[in-house]
DNA sequence: TCCGATCTGTCAGCGACTGCCAGTCTTTTG
DNA sequence: CAAAAGACTGGCAGTCGCTGACAGATCGGA
């Protein structure tokens, strides 16, 4: 049940990542919609079918880091005080997303990845889709960890979960600017002013009850 | 090529009105993935083909509206003075949309069109890439307006979309929240308190240039 | 009345995706 | 070691969204 399963596991991944791959370098010679699910398996050395077998669409060859993600953020974020600002434990949890940026192996291949993502209106489409389930998840986060400590204003669903969407705001706009051609290694530059400029205020950082 | 234009445009019109009217009630007896293109046609007695002269996709049905959203927000966000705060200005722009919400007849109209939407991925997936296209031609008007203003700092793209990103995240939050069953007369309240709490500091409303 | 533009249905086809079946290969078990 | 169990694969057929091409119907204007 240890070796066997692993294996499995592991030569799955490995089948994965190299389908992965192979398909970005498609994209990136064709287009994404230029390119069938047939001519990336051909490619592989596989049937569509089994194509099917490792990716559950043909966004999922693309966008499935965004599982991953989703849940590097989720952790990154209930890794944070429970007093501290919702905004700044945000942009916190996005740290590692600067930095992956600052590595100069990543960089030019992440920003290629956006770049193929912008350029398709149905894969920014699912890219979006899955960035909206991502703050879903961490307004749930968020909020029940302001039940948690202070058991009075529970009741702000809404205004959590338009300060989530607006840091993924932010994040979306400095992502975009270096698919559109900016220098990839401004980008944990952008993503500070952006939520630096828009940094909710009330006292030093807290989100206001507002209105009640 | 006065009226006969006219005549055949408003027949198109009334054809898509129709259209569109048959498939919405389907979507809410079946599910929109669970009724196909050739279900609607037959509905509306036209052929398949015909649909897709009238509609460019199966999901323009239900979203070919935002078109003309996104001309109207263009078209508020000009009327406003370009000496007032960005964010001021967004919000006036939205307002329409609380009226509209306000009005008896079409409100559980627009919240079971936004619960279709909501409730099937492609579809959101689809609604939330026409908010973005929507808000990168805001972004692009609003710089307009700020460069024309001061030539100063004309340069500040990544923050004009992201404070663009965050106004649609609070609109996005209020309209979720009506879609999820909540009262959809409060969704200006909801849209008022997100965007309350989510305004940019600095000055009186003004975008801070912020650490430059 | 006839001409041309427009609208329509039919058909044939592509691409993404799925269910089903059969064959192969590996792992487990008696 | 052989047999049963299970995972992985390819092929086939079919659905659904969507498109191009063709031909017939319809309607407005000259």
């Amino acid at each position: 049940m240890a070796t066997g399963g692993n294996l499995r596991e592991a030569s799955r991944r490995a089948v994965r990542t190299q389908l992965a791959a192979t398909a970005q370098s498609l994209f990136i010679a064709k287009g994404f919609e230029e390119t069938t699910v047939d001519e990336i398996a051909a490619a592989a050395g596989i049937s569509q079918r089994s194509f099917f077998r490792y990716f559950a669409s043909k966004d999922d060859v693309i966008l499935d880091n965004l599982d991953r993600l989703s849940d590097e953020l989720a952790a990154a974020v209930a890794a944070r005080p429970a007093d501290e600002p919702e905004w700044d434990s945000l942009r916190r949890a996005f740290a590692p997303m600067a930095e992956q940026f600052a590595d100069r192996e990543c960089r030019e291949h992440d920003a290629a990845v956006q770049r193929i993502i912008e350029e398709s209106p149905q894969l920014l489409a699912a890219y979006l889709q899955r960035l909206d389930r991502i703050q879903q998840r961490l307004t749930e986060e968020l909020l029940a960890r302001a039940a948690a400590r202070g058991p009075g204003r529970a009741e702000d669903r809404v205004v959590m979960r338009a300060l989530v969407g607006a840091a993924f705001a932010c994040l979306h706009a400095a992502t975009s600017q270096v698919a559109a051609g900016g220098d990839p290694e401004r980008f944990g530059l952008h993503l500070d002013r952006a939520m630096g400029a828009l940094r909710p205020a009330g006292g030093p950082g807290r989100v206001p009850a507002q209105s009640r």
